[in-house]
DNA sequence: TGCACATGCAAAGAGAAGTTAGCGGGTCAA
DNA sequence: TTGACCCGCTAACTTCTCTTTGCATGTGCA
């Protein structure tokens, strides 16, 4: 419904260059539909499983999907992704924001260089 | 007020690249409060103009700002550039109907790759 | 004329991201 | 025991992105 709590710049901008991804725009519109295991979505997808795992940790990693381990009627182990849900609102108000927000440049002043 | 026409998978995908970058959240940041000339926005912002150009390309392309060319009073040419207004909301079910609209990855199918 | 300010572009290096190939592990059923 | 599934990892390659450096253009003013 309403927006979630403001990321800070930094979290921004890594979830904005997680997102930014033709793969990883389509896990999230697989995973949207129905959550599904590795291997399984992998096929649905049609790319490597190696290629889905990098991605699925991305996503992970910007906290856009959540995984968990199940065991299948028939004893093996299923790895289960889902989208966790979540409302980003983007305008160039909302990016000021986020730039207040953002870890500085490294600003390397000669003077101080020596350091 | 309410959110932009939506936008293609492929344009997404190219507009939240371009945002996931602390430079161009910066320029975007500065150019909400007001317009500036390259130059202007360089000193502010403390990057080389030549790195500016280059993100206000990108930004450019991916239609979130505009430029227009002036004459300054002393006759100089300024290029100022302003943010253009602009509402993304994302969620998972945005990103879902944007994903159809990806256009399909290269499938390089074995059989068919003779041609 | 020379300096300060404005614009632009392209080459090249460094670093990050994407992708593949190949290896390891496990359970179950024939 | 072999094959079909499931999970994971890393090394190496390629490709893309970022950034700097350098050069070229123009105007106005001392």
């Amino acid at each position: 419904m309403s927006d979630d709590p403001p990321l800070s710049g930094d979290d921004l901008v890594r979830v904005l260059g997680t997102l930014a991804n033709p793969h990883r725009i389509r896990v999230i519109a697989a995973l949207a539909q129905e959550r599904a295991y590795v291997s399984r979505l992998a096929r649905d997808l049609g790319i490597s499983r190696a290629l889905l795992q990098v991605h699925l940790r991305k996503l992970t990693a910007a906290g856009l999907v959540s995984a968990q381990l199940e065991l299948s009627e028939d004893g093996k182990a299923m790895k289960y992704y889902e989208v966790k849900p979540f409302v980003l609102r983007l305008t160039p108000d909302s990016i000021a924001d986020a730039a207040r927000t953002l870890t500085p440049p490294d600003t390397i002043d000669p003077h101080e260089a020596e350091r």
